[in-house]
DNA sequence: TAATAATGTTAGATGAAACTAATTTTCCAA
DNA sequence: TTGGAAAATTAGTTTCATCTAACATTATTA
């Protein structure tokens, strides 16, 4: 197994993947906005990720994920999907809440419970037989309305 | 609002005030071996929280809880007892995972997923009218055994 | 009750993650 | 093509949370 890099820098690591996809090239700047922190923040980040073999760094010039890098954000990447996903279809948030909530969890939550949420996804999500948890989701949105909690 | 804590120092609160219950005074070696950490980190943390007014602290002296300290781990229990149930009830862990688990949790999860999966709880929990609910329990062990996923 | 063991604290170091201020590099436009 | 603006980096500081090693205090027991 790898050694478990720190939350900070995983979230780097990611916006540094979605960057990637969106404009090519990431830019330390943009990367300091998504962070809401300071360019210079950004370059000692940078600097650690790299001698951590996940990015590809030297000064001035643009940045990308080694193939180490690329691994890691896959597994982020799914762990924040499924996080994601049970926080909108089990307990009824709305699709920005999930992401945002997502983002400050899949850091932490242990892989062994987002793997039972996926199955706890899936067992919802086995349609057919067990129709009483599509009842039950749509019963529980009437049950949510009717609680004090107030919507997020 | 009072201004939260580090998620280090609520875990130290914590563990104050469990051990107050269990031998009523509290030494910085049990800390100590609670925390999995030297003593010295410990007495280090004392004398933070003591800054921010959430115990009695003085140099060789037992430790005690202050008002504020009482309110803030009153809170905090809560949150724990939620996210455990949550866990143990919903996703089916065994009640020493839940607990487990629910203490890295508690100082990430937001108030407001807090809150909600109380609501869940409150859903599932809610007898009667809704006895599909319990039969999906026992229905999610059974599809739990027959997925893939090690138990914990 | 005095010596020793156990417990607790201080001091100083380290590493992560942020900041500000100063400097360096790159890039664009006159 | 060069000179200034934008972008990036460095240097140095801060806070948090930990450590080790050394020192201080309390407790035990011979």
């Amino acid at each position: 197994m790898k050694e478990r890099v720190s939350g900070a820098l995983e979230s780097y690591l990611e916006q540094i993947a979605d960057l990637q996809q969106e404009h090519g090239a990431v830019r330390t700047s943009d990367l300091a906005e998504r962070m809401g922190c300071k360019r210079s923040s950004v370059t000692n980040a940078l600097q650690r990720l790299s001698e951590k073999g996940l990015i590809n760094y030297q000064s001035y010039r643009p940045v990308t994920l080694t193939p180490d890098g690329e691994k890691t954000i896959a597994a982020l990447s799914r762990y924040h999907r499924i996080l994601a996903d049970f926080l909108a279809t089990i307990l009824a948030f709305p699709e920005e809440f999930a992401q945002q909530e997502a983002c400050r969890l899949e850091h932490r939550v242990s892989q062994c419970t987002i793997e039972r949420m996926q199955v706890y996804l899936d067992f919802v999500g086995s349609g057919a037989k067990n129709t009483a948890s599509e009842v039950n989701f749509s019963q529980f949105k009437k049950f949510l309305k009717s609680s004090t909690d107030k919507p997020a």
